[in-house]
DNA sequence: GCTTACCGTTAGTAAGAGCTTACGGTTAGA
DNA sequence: TCTAACCGTAAGCTCTTACTAACGGTAAGC
């Protein structure tokens, strides 16, 4: 599996880090900002950021004793691509399979016979 | 947020779940067989097998004994539109607040009126 | 120097997710 | 009918994870 990709999966699969994507993508943000729009405290909202951060969703930069995150574009762009190409695989290899109706049989206890003889077409 | 993109976030978050779903990919495949090719035992399959039907990426059929499960082109075909509806949204979101390097300063401790009313998720 | 504001990290807790074992149901075949 | 194969579900356990509270560190303002 892609780490990367799944990284990105995992990092979004959380309802409340979903959350502080979308609010990031209204702009630059400091914690304090989104922990006030959030029903999660402050320093959850940290470490959901180091999460997102790790996965390259986000940026931060310091500006004073604030720190500002925002989207990180190229890591967005770049989930964006791997997504496209898992689901141009999966529905690619899907209709591939689709034309040879054969799913394995009972007969395949000692493997897996990729492609096995034709019935009906 | 859209209940079925984070359904779907969270279904494909899980690395057994993905796995499940790129075999799948190759075609129809019974629990049984899934089960095999799998660190996880075959109950643990059939509930990951649940969620990814819930959240209506996979379908399932009988066959004798059996039950073979495939990708649900529908479902995932739906869920690869909300996921370019999302890029698309937060990459526009983001770039259009580029443009007013603005950011919130600390003058802001009743709420945050400042930015674009269309706050849009 | 002192205070205030903001933040990351740690420790600890509670809830949820994932896994296995065990059990019961359904279908195919002898 | 009896047996074997395949599967879903329930019960129980373990372990990850999301959360809060508390602490320390840094930058700005007095």
């Amino acid at each position: 599996m892609d780490t990367y990709l799944q990284a990105g999966l995992d990092a979004l699969g959380d309802a409340t880090r979903m959350a502080i994507f979308q609010k990031l993508s209204s702009g630059p943000l400091a914690v304090h900002e989104l922990a006030r729009t959030l029903p999660v405290s402050r320093p959850a909202v940290s470490q959901h950021l180091k999460v997102l951060k790790d996965a390259g969703l986000v940026l931060d930069s310091r500006a004073g004793t604030r720190r500002l995150y925002q989207l990180n574009p190229e890591g967005v762009a770049r989930l964006r691509a791997h997504f496209d190409q898992m689901w141009t695989r999966a529905l690619s290899n899907f209709q591939t399979a689709a034309e040879k109706p054969h799913p394995p049989h009972k007969g395949d206890k000692h493997g897996k016979p990729s492609r096995s003889r034709s019935k009906s077409v």
